[in-house]
DNA sequence: TGTATTCTGTACTTACAAGTACATAATGAA
DNA sequence: TTCATTATGTACTTGTAAGTACAGAATACA
């Protein structure tokens, strides 16, 4: 019984992850979000609380999308290296060329100084530990397909590392050949 | 035949590196620096121009440091495999627990939406370019070393995949053993 | 139709940071 | 000692961004 939203706040996140993702949280003004969404500052500010609070659904939307896909994609049948090589094959776009220039707005949230809010931190903790808990749990169901002395546990965490770190050299534009390459070698490990 | 600066730029760099690292480029105010160093912001712009340029100059510094101990490192000599192990070791202590926490300066700013000067941007990936030189020059050298069909260059990309990788990670202060474990693991790689 | 309630847009306050004007201090050289 | 020159410190201007007050608009329900 009152006036009912303009907005789709799912919309306005999507819209704010695409200016966040770009410049990075101190450097994205409210303003620049209200004109990219056509949302004044106090419907945001109703919506979401402040500054701090909306970036911090952002991220979890985000760290959300991410973690669907891994799931869906690391549940599919097969032998568990050519599933994680297809999971790992999936970044691809988004580590090389134009596309892969922001990288990812975890690990960029994750090695921004100014963003020390607790509960930033939390989540992106959260996000990695779930993400490396799909890792070890293929890696652990499939151990017989690897040598005897294989680790699930460390080798899950190889694999983070370098999914990280192709993320974070994404902003050099790599050729996606190179990219490849990288994970084609690293699944060597996977034997 | 005039009065002499109070200070030593280097000096200020390294306060400026400090305060830059902990807060990020855009988080960090000239106030801050001026509190962290004692000197005043007409003397910080007349010795370093604006907060850009003394921000790329704390940086230049940084990677000068950096490569300045890789050369060193990748040149002892031994089988490449154990040079680049120690070199990889040697990060630990940046790479884990507390001291880690911040990171690596690079990473950090090449991961910062808001750094697009160009002049940053080249100066990572100058960096960048020279590290991975370090690591192919001595990767080929010691050819003989390797399997047959062993690549170099490949190679010499992925292990600064998974250093850019731990270092990117290394905010979520991981357990010094577990980064062992993946250097250990990724050394596999170099047979 | 009227009213309570919640949303929206304009315009504001407040805070803070970048950069600088200017008066003054400290030196080397004459 | 005096002057030319460059550094320093105080205090300022300016710009920008976060957050909000308030008046008016849009709905559900009586």
């Amino acid at each position: 019984m009152a006036r009912p939203r303009s907005f789709d706040p799912d919309d306005v996140l999507e819209i704010a992850r695409q200016v966040f993702w770009r410049k990075g949280f101190q450097a994205t003004s409210l303003d620049e979000i209200t004109a990219a969404s056509g949302i004044a500052k106090p419907s945001l500010y109703a919506a979401f609380g402040d500054k701090n609070a909306l970036f911090l659904k952002v991220l979890d939307r985000y760290h959300d999308g991410i973690l669907g896909w891994a799931e869906r994609t690391l549940a599919q049948p097969g032998p568990a290296r050519e599933t994680i090589r297809q999971w790992l094959t999936g970044f691809i776009p988004y580590c090389s060329g134009e596309k892969g220039q922001h990288g990812c707005l975890s690990i960029n949230s994750a090695t921004d100084g100014s963003l020390d809010q607790a509960e930033v931190r939390r989540s992106i903790e959260r996000y990695n530990r779930r993400l490396e808990e799909l890792l070890r749990a293929r890696l652990r169901a499939d151990r017989a397909e690897f040598r005897k002395g294989f680790d699930p546990d460390i080798t899950a965490h190889t694999i983070m590392v370098v999914h990280a770190g192709l993320l974070a050299l994404a902003h050099q534009r790599p050729d996606s050949k190179q990219v490849k390459a990288v994970i084609d070698q690293v699944m060597g490990l996977l034997a």
